[in-house]
DNA sequence: AAAACTGTACTAATGATATAATACAGTTGC
DNA sequence: GCAACTGTATTATATCATTAGTACAGTTTT
């Protein structure tokens, strides 16, 4: 089953992406594996204290990407290859860095400086 | 005149914030300095392509931050002061950085291979 | 079999975003 | 002074995101 432990909903940008994005990343880092078991629509709503039908809309995304696979009556289950996950993980990696580093040089920094602040962080972040 | 010749909308994000952030961008990075005149709401939502209702909201939002000053009928008028353009610098970058270096590293990414990355990129990017 | 769970569907209400059209008050440029 | 531009305000409309409540069909558990 899987946990949603360190996922913390914020604000500026819709739940429902939040939950997918969440689900994609930890699929794309091995964290969770293809037959895992997603919580109920109701337990995790309850969880993150949102309404079931934002849930629903996650999966329901998901299940369009094909990375959820949903029964009537039963578990919802991950749906992942080993070629989906490499895809998902070039996806993520270049979309942050991309955007990152755009948007880091417009401010006029160095790659070296860039390079500091990254370790800065590194330790930083949990 | 400030020209929004590089800002592109997208979807995804409210219109206002891409505008309200392209400019803290801009102020930020230098390129726009205090005393630089805005084109009126109707010039420039004529020039992207929105509603001029949406022009003045990202304008008033900075208008609130302290960072443009609006004069009924004259041009509005960037104000910024050297404190005020390194608070923002800094502020964009641990964004940037602080969301990145959270992603990568729940990628299963290391700080070398991340530096690599990084070094990559930026030559990419223009 | 029955209770408790599951996914799914639907209606209704609210708030944020965005567009459209219009109006008015003040400034600028000729 | 006057036309053309400015900022500002208002009303109406449409869409999306989210919540709330309810209902039903299918599976799991006991």
């Amino acid at each position: 089953m899987i946990e949603f432990t360190d996922l913390k909903i914020e604000e500026g940008q819709p739940v429902y992406l939040q939950i997918s994005r969440y689900l994609k990343r930890q699929i794309a880092s091995g964290l969770i594996r293809d037959g895992d078991e997603l919580p109920s629509r109701r337990v995790l709503s309850a969880l993150l204290g949102i309404n079931p039908n934002t849930v629903q809309k996650a999966f329901r995304l998901l299940e369009d990407e094909g990375l959820v696979s949903s029964n009537m009556g039963a578990k919802s289950l991950i749906r992942v290859t080993e070629e989906k996950k490499n895809a998902l993980k070039r996806e993520i990696i270049e979309e942050n860095i991309g955007y990152m580093t755009q948007s880091v040089k417009q401010m006029g920094l160095s790659l070296d400086e860039a390079k500091a602040l990254l370790e800065k962080y590194w330790g930083a972040s949990l």
